[in-house]
DNA sequence: CTGAGACTAGACAGGTCTGTCTGGTAGCGT
DNA sequence: ACGCTACCAGACAGACCTGTCTAGTCTCAG
């Protein structure tokens, strides 16, 4: 699916602002409790141009959802650093920053996934192609740095990401920050 | 607060029956894709019964939160173990045999905190509530098992609990079961 | 110049949402 | 017998939801 990689000549400012607006508002406040109306209010865009470039609200949510991956993707390609491991601990670094920030508000695939139960679900399925991305990043990172197990450690990795996503969006975030660190000591060192 | 245990001295069986079959929608469809019609319609209640039990259906997803930590810290209560340490095992065990079950949905507390984004609401601090007792539960558990480090690694207990409960709703339970098994091993042993 | 398409503004339909209200029945303690 | 409370059935209000439609403006390629 290369939809949302330079598939539109036309950029459409209008669907932009109405992906970005979007954006902002399903991740703060969650995706059934935003409306088109607000949506389209808030991006100054009016309702048959954004039926225009949306067939649904659903499709909105699965065109927000690979938005998200495609962020994260570019925005790990920025992390690279001069080993694989060192690249894998920027990578967690990152996603603790991030997490302690003000806006934090966890992680909008899992929280999208809430509110999404049926697993056949277009936006179900967008948001596993994104976790089958993130476990893939973690093993060719591992592999790259020669670690002995690197498929299953990644599955350790993906379980320990989605426990940081949740614990910053519920706990206190300098302590899930030092329990991220510890955990990741734990868990690679063999 | 100590609403939900024995405060009422008449059990209501008209309330139970509504607090009951929103437990069973909230979990499965999401909060704000489950209305007040459709509950009372299932549970075979009056509207005006429903609004004599519960002020608003905020109170209702409140005390379906804490409807779900009492029912937790019950079936703990009937996993206590030889040993502090077998006990933390059966506790881990035991979700990962729920997780595995076929109606997984993920952990209500994480999903229904996705859909109420604001932390002083008191969906939120129930949600919290029940999250200090899992920590404390784990501290416990260590500290009782003579674990040197009982406070650092109960929240990481608390950690990998998260990333069990998204993991089984989103990815392959059998793999997230071997993966919560080995990450455990790693984190426990010293 | 012409026509296609992106865009704006907003009415509208049909449904669903929460919460209130009326009206009436049944059991139970005193 | 009385009154309280739980309960049922369902109408109703007012807001909000998604999605369609009309009507008209503006830009730009050919």
């Amino acid at each position: 699916m290369t939809a949302e990689t330079a598939k539109d000549p036309r950029p459409s400012p209008a669907r932009a602002r109405v992906l970005e607006t979007a954006a902002r508002l399903f991740y703060a406040e969650g995706v059934h409790s935003v409306g088109i109306d607000r949506i389209i209010a808030e991006a100054g865009v009016a309702k048959a141009t954004f039926y225009h470039h949306f067939p649904s609200k659903d499709e909105l949510v699965r065109a927000y959802i690979a938005e998200q991956g495609s962020t994260q993707r570019a925005m790990v390609a920025t992390l690279r650093a001069a080993s694989p491991r060192e690249t894998l601990e920027a990578v967690f670094a990152f996603m603790c920053e991030f997490g302690s920030g003000a806006g934090y508000r966890g992680c909008p695939f899992v929280n999208t996934a809430a509110e999404y139960p049926d697993p056949a679900h277009p936006v179900r399925r967008a948001i596993a192609e994104h976790r089958r991305w993130s476990r893939d990043l973690y093993r060719d990172l591992l592999a790259a740095d020669g670690h002995p197990d690197a498929e299953r450690t990644a599955d350790i990795l993906l379980l320990v990401r989605d426990g940081l996503v949740v614990g910053f969006d519920l706990d206190d975030p300098p302590t899930v920050r030092a329990t991220v660190q510890e955990t990741l000591t734990r868990v690679l060192t063999l």
